[in-house]
DNA sequence: GTCTATAGAAGGATAGAC
DNA sequence: GTCTATCCTTCTATAGAC
């Protein structure tokens, strides 16, 4: 029978190896750091999980998922394209207000080893949401001139608008030195959110003209 | 005097290291790969640079301005809006599809260490920019109602849709399967060179209707 | 200037007591 | 399940011969 204090202590590491991979990194970061940041020392992490491997293959799949559910379940949702589009920037933004770091460490991440992501076939959603997404509104669409080969560059184009600022931080922060402040940063992300809708639309109303 | 040797084997030891570093990232980097790709020993790497830091702060800079010095000279062109958007995407992915971890790696650098953005000062580039920028085109500006306090994310918008796809490079090939094979990524982004342009103009046009 | 050999430090992992 | 002590490997860095 488990003891209470395992899932507890469980709990505590796999929080702290996620705060401390998300920052640091996988290279970065140190399992001492880890231990210290959860109260615990060094031999205990591995108790519960064995290697520095493990413990990250443990706490990156639910990173991933926290970074892209979000975007799935909106453009799979039946409503006008507009909707999903606002809709989708209003929520995409707030989860990277509340965890600024997500996108630089989980990209830099995958590039450095792909096979993280086979996890994630690619039949669950990628393809599904490619063809829903342009059946859904392809009336819509083919009004303005945007055919089916046009879905990649146009979505990756609608996610770039969102995520690219939170990777580019420090770089943004020199163009616009305000907004090393954080409250300032994080009110030009909460306009972003209707900007980068407006962007959008606007482009896609007269695009083929 | 310096021998002839001196400047070769410096110079091999600088493009060994900036193809592992940029590849690796500063933490996974290892000296021993850099002395190895160079064709020398470690213990020749401190002798010309004492330190894996020391090394990576010769490397680091010309990275940096690889990567910005395209937009900074082409942005302050005193040419037509349009064409500056075009010439833009062109040469800028172009840049990238030569060096493509390039983006990653800064930005990742970066995020974990501020401090190496402090010899770019601000002033040398980042707010002449924004400021000539917007005064070169300050009347085909007004006409579609952009004022100055949109240039930030104008600005930010633009990049993005020409760095964010190297960066999500394998999300990318994810929702694109095809796009595992390079050639078809790369025509992806020959493509993706006008699909951008025509996206930020169209979207300009009637951005504030 | 370049090498071999080795020191020294850091970090991941394990043994064993409680 | 948790701790202390320690091992082992990896990596950076230096000493010293040529």
């Amino acid at each position: 029978m488990v003891k209470e204090g395992d899932r507890q202590t469980e709990e505590k590491i796999f929080k702290a190896a996620t705060d401390v991979f998300e920052e640091k990194g996988f290279a970065a970061a140190r399992m001492q750091e880890i231990a210290d940041r959860a109260g615990i020392n060094k031999s205990l992490l591995h108790y519960y999980f064995r290697s520095k491997e493990q413990l990250f293959g443990a706490v990156f799949p639910p990173l991933v998922m926290k970074m892209f559910e979000k975007i799935f379940s909106i453009f799979m949702l039946d409503v006008p394209f507009e909707e999903k589009i606002r809709m989708y920037y209003d929520e995409h933004i707030n989860i990277f207000i509340k965890n600024p770091n997500l996108p630089i460490f989980i990209l830099n991440e995958v590039a450095h080893n792909p096979d993280l992501l086979k996890k994630f076939s690619y039949e669950d959603f990628y393809s599904r949401m490619r063809n829903n997404v342009f059946q859904m509104h392809s009336s819509e669409f083919k009004k303005i001139g945007i055919e089916g080969k046009d879905m990649p560059q146009l979505m990756i184009s609608v996610v770039s608008l969102a995520i690219f600022p939170f990777i580019a931080r420090d770089m943004v922060q020199m163009f616009v030195p305000q907004f090393k402040e954080n409250k300032a940063f994080i009110a030009f992300m909460q306009e972003r959110k209707t900007f980068a809708a407006d962007f959008v639309l606007s482009a896609m109303k007269n695009f083929k003209k």
